[in-house]
DNA sequence: GCTGTCGATGATAGCGTTACCACAAATTGA
DNA sequence: TCAATTTGTGGTAACGCTATCATCGACAGC
């Protein structure tokens, strides 16, 4: 012996197995496998029968070698995407998969250096046809060119348009942020308070400029403002903030619902009623929405369908299709238990 | 043109540019690159040069063509599982990625009969080295003895043994239960009650029985019973027919974070303060537990250690080395805001 | 009827590794 | 000193597909 043997597996049935018993040729049956329109119909009956007769499938190992393709998505996410992986996974896989292609993942560092590289050597090791890269890594900046350079096609599933990625989902960041200004105006409230999401981050900065400036043409509003990084921990210290100004807010609006959770915990222990003292919304209509107590009014992101429809552009690329019909996500304010009329 | 052409991709350097610039044969660049202990350590040394010099990374595809296997770890996990897939994925990826595996994941249906189709035609089709499962799905009767068949390594990432499964990972369940009892017990509560997860989950029954078991030999101590499914909605039933009991229990255990916050907000609703006149306990330690308010009193699973010891067992058996030892998880319950004194 | 075109198929050369077999050189044991 | 190992290396056949080229009938147009 040599070298560690590989353990053998069984010996699953070939193209050539499949071209016997229809009697054809192997390129035959790679053309029917590979959907070409070049073959007789009965023939191509004959094949399929085949197929099914064995339970062929054809090695996606070998296939995979001579197209020089591995059929595999790469999703690039980070621990900021928790809340959201599942939803975005699904939307991937729902449109990836009836195509012959499988979704692998991968965890970036948030440290833009330490990405840039990790994501690079993913895509080249891994030898994905094609990246998803949820933000807040996509808004790396030269990640793009990195990935240009390497040659991988990529595919932000940012809401704004990130400098260098070719295809990008774009959806109404700045009108949700307004909707939700209009929300809390809407109830009476006019001591406002934003905790933005990380600076470089363009959807969180859109949001921020549409609820700004939907406050500001309402006239006679106050906004506060605090940073945050999408984390709980930030969140609560934000809360801690706004909660303790002269002038408290009496609607705040987080850029996720992470966050949001956080200004919920802040006002239950400073014994804030909410909805009663305080309105909150937060962002991404996330699975906590509906377990956190008072249920958080939220803008739902349809991750699943952004996803699916990055996948979409993502393949169309991979496979030199015209690139589908943009997708424009339509976000939608669901007000739930945490927002009420301001007080007095 | 006959088909589809596949796109062509950047001309990366293959072994044999490497052989030549290093001055051998291509079988000894396999060789180092497969470290083998037969080669000279100049000649290894001139050709780890080459390598780095061409920056020569071995196509993952001709490799896993060539020996039969596919380098990639299957992940199978379903809804249940959203707020800990994150820290399973890392688990998991924190042990393979540096043997070369990467992780691909698929959400299978959590419906039986469908589930074992899905599994297999997943593990078929990606043609993935071994899998990972997650519960409930693991729990589903015959499908190990498929994924045997189908000749798939195949390990549960679950608490307690699984019929069919070689190796599991162990964890102190029953113990556990126990641990949660007792908690409630020392700060005075004589009314329990638990929801369970699902009767054919092993996991919950044992986490059941060592409840149970700890409130019996403690005596004087009633136990109310309700069941859910380990989902949101099923939390807040479980709840809402536990607090309107006549004899309203003053500690309630809910085999998971998510049911637990079920009865967070019931409890709200109904205007019973926790942990006051209620006292709540999750289990998972999921990221949920400190979102929510009160932050949650639960039982920490270690899920990402789990996971990276299924991964380890995993690849063990795929690469026919000896199993490393079996791993223990331990389940810690972490008090925080939820419980307290029973009231009175 | 003869050539041109098209539709359907076969033969066969890769794709970039690993691994079996062979073999020379170096080392050991008597 | 000579056979018996051991060590390091090269040649080369798989692996199971895809895709290029060639072939070969059939059918239409002149």
């Amino acid at each position: 012996m040599d070298e560690t043997p590989g353990k053998p597996r069984a010996n699953d049935p070939t193209i050539e197995d499949v071209a016997a018993a229809a009697g054809v040729s192997i390129r035959t049956v790679s053309r029917v496998l590979n959907k070409s329109p070049k073959v007789n119909a009965q023939t191509r009956e004959r094949i399929e029968d085949a197929i099914a007769q064995l339970n062929f499938r054809p090695s996606l190992r070998a296939r995979a070698f001579a197209m020089r393709r591995s059929f595999l998505i790469g999703l690039v996410h980070n621990d900021r995407n928790a809340l959201v992986l599942d939803s975005i996974q699904r939307g991937i896989v729902a449109r990836t998969s009836a195509r012959g292609y499988e979704l692998i993942v991968h965890a970036a560092p948030l440290e833009a250096e330490a990405a840039i590289c990790d994501v690079v050597g993913f895509a080249e090791r891994s030898r994905v046809d094609g990246l998803v890269i949820l933000p807040p890594i996509s808004g790396v900046p030269g990640l793009a060119a990195a990935l240009e350079d390497a040659q991988v096609p990529a595919m932000a599933l940012s809401s704004v348009p990130i400098e260098g990625f070719a295809g990008v989902i774009l959806s109404e960041e700045r009108a949700a942020g307004a909707q939700v200004a209009r929300h809390l105006l809407d109830l009476g409230h006019r001591r406002l308070a934003i905790i933005n999401g990380p600076a470089d981050t363009a959807s969180a900065m859109e949001r921020r400029a549409g609820f700004l400036a939907e406050a500001e043409r309402h006239g006679g509003v106050s906004v506060a403002e605090a940073s945050g990084d999408y984390g709980f921990a930030s969140g609560v210290s934000a809360a801690d903030h706004l909660l303790s100004l002269g002038q408290r807010p009496t609607g705040i609006f987080a850029a996720n619902d992470i966050m949001a959770a956080g200004v919920l915990k802040v006002a239950a222990s400073r014994g804030i009623a909410v909805p009663g003292d305080l309105s909150v919304v937060g962002f991404d209509g996330s699975l906590l929405t509906k377990m956190l107590t008072p249920a958080l009014t939220s803008v739902l992101r349809p991750f699943s369908e952004m996803a699916a429809a990055a996948a979409d552009q993502l393949i169309a690329r991979i496979e030199g299709l015209a690139a589908p019909l943009p997708y424009q996500a339509t976000l939608q304010i669901v007000a739930a238990e945490s927002t009420g009329p301001a007080p007095q």
